[in-house]
This record gives structure tokens, sequence and C-alpha cells, in this order.
RNA sequence: GUCCCCGGAGUUCAAUGGAUAGAAUAUGAGCUUGCGGAGCUUACGAUAGAGGUUCGAAUCCUCUCGGGGACACCA
């Protein structure tokens, strides 16, 4: 079991039985909150739960964590994971990692290779996490591009977690914009789309056809070809591109609309057609059927829900919207739980990347042609970088992103930190070549007993549980943070301790650190979508 | 007007109501008998303002100021 969920047990079971001893009344057991201490002497982890419990009680929280301590040091095997337990003011009980358990987590990443870290949370429940979706209408900006990289990396934890995982885009190649695009190549009065490629439509397409919808289609696919490529420079593979034309051809929203009708969901006023999201804690009514008998965007999508989870049978659904789709939640959730889904949607606002240049920001407008572009950024900088940059950020963080400062930071980005220390880590066991002796099972780790030695591998033991916090909190950033903080604990192991030694037992036990190091910076390089370059 | 985000080292970002607000970068000072110096060590440096809640607030509440977004029979 991982030290921290075992803090969790023994600390409910501590409490409860403390509670039938009657020296705490019986109120609910609080929900046990491990915390990470920021001083390293407070341990590796801490529990407040004494000072809730003193609050509750109105009594001295210092007798109440001794109280919990002694009771939890009844646990015989509690010493395969701590060797100090104590009692901090004003009521802190703080955990410290034993030799041993640390020892055991370098077999663990040995043994589990490139499954070290994964999960049975999700329980094979399917899961589709839907992002990006941007509209055929336009290259990818910075902006809409954002989700790409947070979206991917959200995916990849909630599948090592134990989820079944689906990636999904959802192209919007019908209607109002693929007319207004056709309109835009044509560059006629109604004409909204303006920017390169729609000139290089115009050069090529407005001789082959004339109808602006015709036209229209044509020119989004295209242009979706364009954003493909953008996806695969960004190391993002989607296991689905749902066509909204699909959802047309098969009558799906009719059917969608007819269903909240016999649930007496659908009224018509002033000859528009009308959902009662009200009924669902929306704040006002929203129309499905528009009063020239076309339907809403949010219309299609319900429909497109449905398909989600009656078709896909998920079990749950996260789209990643941009923030300025904020309003649409309500109106989605509202019906989603109309159709009998309630619960099984969710949805991550990402908000905006505001762009800067010459220290002015600038407007970033698709329709006026002056965004900045994905693939502008990545004619500059690698994928990696571009990713990295990204991810460190979280959802409702308002990015700033300069251009000028993103291409001079490119080369002090710290993903080739970590990089780097992924590479140094193959070199040094390239060196080593047919002297390592052991290939899986090692039991050599008691050797290590330097400070540098067990912060490395206290890092190591972190990912699961990086994983597992992740997959409830959707806080992706985490993963970049953990990634520099592991690089950082091998780097300072590397000053301080040489592997290639002539002490042939202590040499094998750095080895297989080194081993174990390297698969756990693979799977998190992995999980990042970042390569795990052998040289550099 | 209503709703949602945000306001922090020079700059870009972290921080479940927890302990001395952390990194990166910039700037200053150091580190090599050996495995990759793209590294390590060290110094300097910040919670927009005013109240409140409590053992404890960057975090929660109220107000002010400043920035971004949403309030369609658009997508």
């Amino acid at each position: 079991m991982q030290a921290k969920k075992y803090i969790t047990t023994i600390t409910e079971n501590s409490i409860q039985s403390l509670q039938e001893q009657g020296i705490f009344s019986a109120f609910a057991v609080p929900i046990i909150l491990v915390l990470k201490p920021k001083e390293k002497s407070f341990g590796d982890y801490a529990i407040n739960v004494a000072m809730e419990i003193g609050k509750k009680e109105n009594r001295n929280p210092m007798e109440i964590a001794e109280a919990i301590k002694e009771q939890l040091a009844k646990n015989d095997d509690i010493f395969n994971y701590f060797d100090l337990i104590e009692v901090a003011d004003p009521g802190f009980i703080n955990f410290h990692l034993s030799k041993q358990y640390l020892w055991s987590v370098g077999n663990e990443a040995l043994l589990q290779k490139e499954k070290f870290g994964n999960l049975v949370l999700g329980k094979k429940q399917k899961v589709q996490v839907e992002f990006v979706s941007a509209n055929p209408t336009g290259p990818l900006t910075v902006g809409n591009g954002r989700g790409g990289p947070y979206g991917d990396v959200l995916a990849n934890v909630l599948k090592r977690a134990g989820y079944k995982i689906e990636k999904a885009y959802y192209v919007n190649d019908y209607g109002q914009q693929i007319l207004a695009l056709g309109h835009s190549v044509l560059k006629d009065n109604q004409a909204k789309y303006t920017g390169e490629i729609i000139d290089e439509l115009n050069q090529s397409l407005v001789s082959k056809i004339k109808d602006p919808y015709e036209l229209g289609k044509e020119a989004s696919k295209y242009i979706l070809k364009n954003i493909k490529n953008t996806i695969e420079k960004l190391n993002i593979k989607y296991d689905e591109w749902f066509f909204e034309s699909s959802l047309y051809a098969k009558k799906e929203i009719d059917k969608t609309i007819s269903i909240l009708k016999d649930k007496d969901l659908i009224y018509s006023e002033e000859g528009a057609e009308w959902f009662k999201a009200r009924q669902f804690g929306d704040e006002r009514d929203r129309v499905l059927i528009k009063s020239d008998k076309s339907n809403t965007y949010l219309a299609a999508d319900l429909a497109y829900h449905k398909y989600k989870f009656e078709k896909k049978k998920f079990n749950k659904v996260i789209n990643v919207w941009g923030a300025d789709h904020f309003g649409d939640v309500a109106g989605l959730k509202a019906g989603v739980e109309a159709l009998g889904h309630k619960g099984k949607l969710e949805v991550v606002l990402l908000q905006f990347v505001t762009v800067v240049k010459d220290n002015k920001p600038i407007k970033m407008s698709k329709r006026l042609g002056t965004a900045i572009t994905m693939d502008d950024l990545l004619d500059e900088l690698p994928a990696d970088v571009v990713r990295f940059f990204f991810l460190q950020k979280s959802a409702n963080t308002h990015l700033n992103f300069d251009m000028n400062l993103a291409k001079e930071q490119s080369e002090k980005n710290p993903v080739f930190y970590v990089q780097y220390a992924y590479a140094r880590i193959a070199s040094i066991l390239r060196s080593a070549g047919s002297s390592i002796k052991h290939s899986k099972g090692f039991k050599g780790f008691a050797l290590l007993n330097h400070e540098k030695e067990l912060d490395l591998l206290r890092q190591i033991g972190r990912l699961p549980e990086i994983i597992e916090e992740t997959s409830k909190d959707y806080q992706v950033h985490r993963l970049t943070q953990y990634a520099m903080e592991l690089a950082t604990a091998f780097h300072q192991f590397y000053n301080e301790c040489h592997v290639l030694i002539d002490d042939q037992k202590l040499k094998q036990a750095r080895l297989g650190l080194l081993i174990a190091t390297r698969i756990t910076l693979k799977n998190t390089l992995d999980l990042l979508g970042v390569s795990a370059p052998e040289k550099m």
C-alpha cells in the first residue's frame, strides 16, 4: 500500500477506536487530509485532524494529537512505513518515512517498469475526454490550442489511474459557419473570416465551386486537414473525430428533441421550440429550434451527448472548453440531465491566452485573421517546449503569451532540465554496460543510506500519488512540477554520489536506483507527452 | 447591471484553510583528481487596497480598485 493511503486508513481506524473508548465523542470521522509539509524536519506527511477535532470538542488539539498518536502506534505494521511519528504545535501529527519503505519503493519501480504508477481507481469505467474541437474555419490558434496539451495529458493521467479512455474531437462541419466560410473564400459581401489560409483557398477553389455552402464544405475539409496536421505535430492522437454533419444525416437531432417532447420539456413560443432548461437549474430556457425551423448549436450538442452516453456508453464525459463557452455549460448540463444522464458530464474551462507582442496585448481574432496560430509557434519552437510551456499553467490562469519571450525562453525551458536528467542517466547506464547485474527483483537497496539517495527514492515514490491526485482534481500542471522535482532530486544525487565505483555492492545498489529513476522519469514524460531522449 | 476567472519576487508561473508563500528566469558570489557543467551550492527579491470569519487566510465572506471572459432564435 502507498504510505499516504495507509495514513488515511489507520487514522480513520484510530479515531473510530478512540470514539468507541469514549475518549472523543461520536461525531462523524472528519475527512483525513494528508498534507505535505513544506519544512523537511516536519517529515514526509502530516495530518491536521487533531485541530479539527479540537475545534469541535473545544479541547486542546495537542492532547488530542497525542491520543491519536498513541492509538496509531498500536498498529504493528505502522513501522513498515514510518520510523518516526511526532506531534508538533499547534496540533499536527507528522510522519517520517522509514528507509525500509523507501527501499521498497525502489523495488516496486524496478518490478513494475512502465506500469509503475498505474492505479486501479477507475475500475475500467469508460471516460471520454473531448478537447480542442475548434471549428474548421481557420487554423488552430494559440488560444484554442491550449486545450490540446491539457486534454491530452488529462486523458493520459486518467488512463493510468485505471479508466478506459477515449480522446475525441468534435468537428462542427455543418451550418452557419460553413456557409460563412464559403462566402469568406468567395470574398463576397457576406465574408466573415480572413487570413492566409482563406486566401489560399480563394486561389484554389473559387474557380471549381460556385455554391457558397458547397464551397464552405470543401474549404472546411481542407482546413481540418491543416488542423489535424497541427495536432499531429503536437504529439496528440485522437481516438475519434466526430462530425456534426453525421447527426443530421441520421436525424439524430430530431430524435433527441422528440424524446424531450415526450417528457413534456419542450414548448413553443414566438415560432421557436424551447427546452425547459430552468427545470434543471439553468437560469433561462433555451431555444432548440429557431423560428426559421433550423436548430441551434445546443440542439446538435445534445444529440451528440446522447450519442456519447447511449451509443458509446461512457460513464463519464469531460469536455475541455475555452472560457468563452462559460455561458453554454448550464444549458448543456440541463439537457444532459433531461436526457437521463445527470452527473455524468463535467466541463473544464480553460481561461484565455492573452497574446502579447511588443509589450502590447493584441486582439486574437480568427475572424480578423490576427490570431497567432499554433503552427506559427511550432515553426519556432519544438513541440516538447510548447507542450511543457502550456502544461505548467493551471487551467484557470489567464496566461500571458509573449512570442518574443517564448522564443527567448525556449532554450531555458525547464523541459530540457528534465530531459537532461534522463539523458544523463542513459549515459551512465551506457557506461556501466554489462556490469549491471540485476534485471529485476533486485533486493540490494538496503545499502542506500545517503541523504540524496533517500530523497531520490522519496520522489520516485510520489508518482502514484501524483497520478491519483491529478485524476481527481484535473490539475494537470502538477505533473510538470513533479517532473522538475524528480529531475532535481536526481541531479543532486548525481552531484554527491558516484555510481561507477569500485565497491561492487554499492555500485549495484546505485545502478538499481538509477534504473528506478529512469523508469519513473520515463513514465512521467510519457504522461506529459514529451519525449525522453537517450542523448541530447 | 448579473455571472465566471484573475491580481504575488524585475519577469513567467506554483502553493486542499496549515507550519518560515515555493520554482524557473534575471542579477551577485562560489563549486571540476571520477560517471554529460544543459549540472550543483549560495545570496537578493513578492500575496492590489480596506474590513471581517478563526487557533491559523494568498486561499473563505463583504466592499473598493485594476485586467480578461460570458450574458442571442451566433457557432
